[in-house]
DNA sequence: TTACCTGCAAACAGTTTGCAGGCCG
DNA sequence: CGGCCTGCAAACTGTTTGCAGGTAA
């Protein structure tokens, strides 16, 4: 299902409306697999939409989230992204805490890892946050040459 | 080495002053392993010293931040909060999403793999953040009572 | 005595909310 | 047509900063 569709789904359940607007927003956070800031996708969308306020970007996101659509990732310790989610794949986060470039990491070994701890201490798991921060070999090379 | 005396070292290599307040603070901070907000150490703080201002409270958190002593956890999604660090012991958190009870936990098998994918993708660890968000078994049966 | 430190209040950034009008269903 | 949605501006929250006076070394 597509994402589209699953707002289409939510809405009508919740008793919304759709608008160009939400599925503008959605449109561009689903173009490219970028984690964007509120700001970023408010700056993309009023090119073409320069009416647009930002209190409906992150009243957007709010919804998408609890549609279960999108999801908030803390990539620096105060930054806040948001990531379209794929049924099929769940992923973690390598940043550069440098230059902010990041890699999209999966690991088995982690996962179950973690549902054995969960498991051991009584916890139902629902969600996880796992972000490794590291300086990356670019920006190593860049401070040597310094 | 003690965290007041780490802070005393600190201080005096960075050409800073020691103060009852810094003091105070890390006092509280170290009282109880708990992880606390700076709202939460300023309340504390404010009963013996009503002077204090929470401006010195986020400015001494920082500076224990910097000075290693302390660290930065983003325990829910926007809830920032403190704990002092030991020497010997790194752990992370399991955390009811309901209640707000916490476990840390420790796995050498996630330390490892995280190592292990840091290097495959040339990365030079420097930190990271893992926090498993569930629900726990008091706050599971509760739901279920009502 | 010289910085540094503190409390206060003002400034800030990110986010939320109330309101009056617009639009979906 | 009713209720949700939007843009705007004002409100709020958590945090930082500038300043004038206090204090450690």
């Amino acid at each position: 299902m597509s994402a589209i569709e699953k707002l289409n789904d939510y809405v009508k359940n919740s008793g919304l409306k759709i608008s160009s607007q939400r599925n503008h927003i959605l449109k561009i956070m689903e173009s490219e697999h970028i984690h964007r800031t509120v700001e970023e996708i408010y700056d993309i969308v009023k090119k073409s939409n320069p009416e647009i306020g930002i209190a409906t970007v992150y009243r957007t996101v709010k919804l998408l989230c609890d549609a279960g659509i999108a999801k908030e990732i803390h990539m620096s310790h105060d930054v806040t992204r948001y990531e379209i989610v794929s049924d099929n794949s769940h992923h973690d986060h390598l940043i550069c805490q440098n230059c902010g470039k990041f890699v999209e990491i999966e690991s088995d070994i982690i996962e179950k890892e973690q549902s054995k701890i969960a498991a051991k201490n009584d916890f139902e798991l629902k969600d996880h946050c796992h972000i490794l921060y590291g300086i990356c070999g670019d920006c190593r090379k860049k401070n040597k040459k310094k």
